[in-house]
RNA sequence: GCGGCUGUAGCUCAACGGUAGAGCGCUACCCUGUCACGGUAGAGGUCGUGGGAUCAUCACCCAUCAGCCGCGCCA
């Protein structure tokens, strides 16, 4: 690996990657090479005159493989990155794969829409592998810290029988024979049957929204790190878990993506001891008292009081994390767990992060008659839920669970402009794969 | 679906009622220490598309398409 090369000072070494950038001198000719893990500047002196030749020839993106020796740069020489003390003498050279000319250069700073039409090329980017470095950090840390708590990874299926709770925006998949099948749009059902068997479920997977949003947070597609688990008090339990993911994660970002959070220019989330926390009612009461603006009969936070809310947090208690509870029964689906406390109310959260909602959670309606009244409550019919009310009629402890956005989270993680930077293929209601089906549409004609 | 903005070279952008320019990239040549190397020369554009006003427009007007941003919905 490139980034161990400073332990081979003196010795012969052959690397492999492709070239990321050549400054050619004319009789000398520097190459940085660049692999999966790191890059190193290889220098092809006039005494290998053959490896200057072809080093001359080289492009951006070429695959080659190298033979040298390690040198130890002179003083003078020396920089403060990575591999900075070191340069590889190159002896030879062998070509591995050449590549056609790139459209622009691979680092350059293009519009989005050039960017997602290119991202076989642009993921290369020293910015796009950072930036997906960290996500898969994100649920590293995520898988890790549930591992510990004595939780069990499952797999949720993402077709679907039955649109069951009626009126969101799905997918339809028209080939079972006995109905129209749809495309999950949460493993809500799953994770829940699932809290019956293993008791503290997650499940990382994809979800799909059929919704003709077109904004900065808003997916087709999305990734959902979703869990549930069995005997918690009420959805404070939830909260407090989720606080204590949120520090183990900021520690292990720290840890492991230094340099990748340097290179975005992103700052580690501040994240006290306690998130502060307040109910819905509270939130906009706080917006109507600072700012006039009367959103008090609402069911919920408009973006702009999202906003709003975060800056707010951050001035006067010094975090980038805000809990809202308590959102009213009307608003929430008919599975969620009326406070007993505060009638009308559920034990339900959100958790804002910079701004943007990233997860929604709560505690959930366990006994069986219960939720045969929040599913009529909704004007639904049980009967077509009798496959998922199978789990309520055999024994289900109080439990809950969240659902977040990993891509949302990524994304205020690194202070993207985009969620769709935060995500490798994106899919939107104008791009599914736009360059994918160009580029067939040339190889027929041909 | 609604509102705002944008569309000029491969990429990022500028200019101007008298038919276009920069930086990067590309090509050739020069360059023994650069690290976004530097230098000289060169290729490359029917100004998103259609219509209209004007002696004349890429520039003004209308339509249309595409993209971005905001909103509804949500993670």
């Amino acid at each position: 690996m490139i980034v161990e090369l400073g332990w081979h000072i003196g010795e012969t070494v052959s690397i492999s990657g492709w070239v990321d950038v050549r400054r050619d001198h004319g009789k000398l000719v520097f190459l940085d090479i660049r692999d999966r893990s790191g890059k190193a500047q290889c220098v092809c002196l006039p005494q290998h005159s053959e490896a200057v030749t072809i080093a001359q020839t080289l492009r951006q993106e070429w695959v080659v493989q190298l033979e040298g020796v390690v040198n130890e740069r002179p003083e003078k020489m020396r920089t403060e990155t990575a591999n900075g003390n070191i340069e590889l003498e190159v002896t030879s050279i062998t070509i591995v794969a050449p590549a056609q000319e790139l459209p622009f250069p691979k680092d350059e700073k293009v519009n989005l829409d050039t960017y997602l039409d290119n991202l076989p090329l642009t993921l290369r980017s020293d910015r796009a592998r950072a930036i997906f470095r960290v996500q898969a950090e994100i649920t590293n840390a995520y898988r890790g810290f549930l591992n510990l708590h004595g939780f069990t990874e499952f797999q949720a299926p993402k077709l679907i029988g039955d649109d069951a709770e009626g009126g969101a925006n799905v997918f339809s998949v028209p080939y079972f024979n006995d109905k129209t099948a749809h495309l999950g749009t949460s493993p809500q059902f799953y994770k829940q049957i699932m809290v019956g068997v293993l008791e503290r479920v997650y499940a990382v997977g994809n979800v799909y929204r059929a919704e003709k949003h077109s904004t900065t947070r808003h997916l087709n597609e999305y990734t959902s790190m979703d869990m549930e688990m069995g005997f918690i008090k009420d959805h404070s339990d939830l909260m407090d878990l989720e606080l204590r993911f949120m520090h183990a994660l900021i520690k292990q970002l720290e840890m492991n993506c230094k340099e990748e959070f340097a290179l975005l220019g992103a700052t580690l989330p501040t994240a006290p001891a306690e998130f502060p926390m307040m109910k819905l009612r509270e939130a906009l009461e706080l917006i109507y008292k600072e700012t006039g603006r009367d959103n008090r009969i609402e069911p919920d936070l408009e973006p702009e009081d999202e906003r709003w809310l975060s800056e707010w947090a951050k001035r006067e208690k010094g975090s980038d994390f805000i809990f809202i509870t308590h959102y009213p029964l009307s608003k929430r689906p008919m599975y969620t767990y009326e406070d007993p406390d505060d009638l009308g109310y559920t034990r339900s959260f959100d958790l804002l992060f910079r701004g943007v909602e990233i997860t929604t959670g709560g505690q959930r309606r366990h006994e069986y008659e219960s939720l045969i009244e929040g599913i009529k409550m909704k004007g639904l019919d049980p009967e077509k839920f009798s496959y998922y009310l199978q789990a309520f009629k055999y024994g289900m402890p109080p439990h809950g669970g969240w659902g977040m956005g990993l891509e949302r989270l990524t994304q205020k993680m690194l202070n993207l402009a985009n969620v769709k930077e935060a995500t490798l293929f994106p899919r939107d209601i104008n791009r599914i794969d736009t360059l994918l089906s160009d580029v067939h549409a040339d190889t027929t004609e041909d």
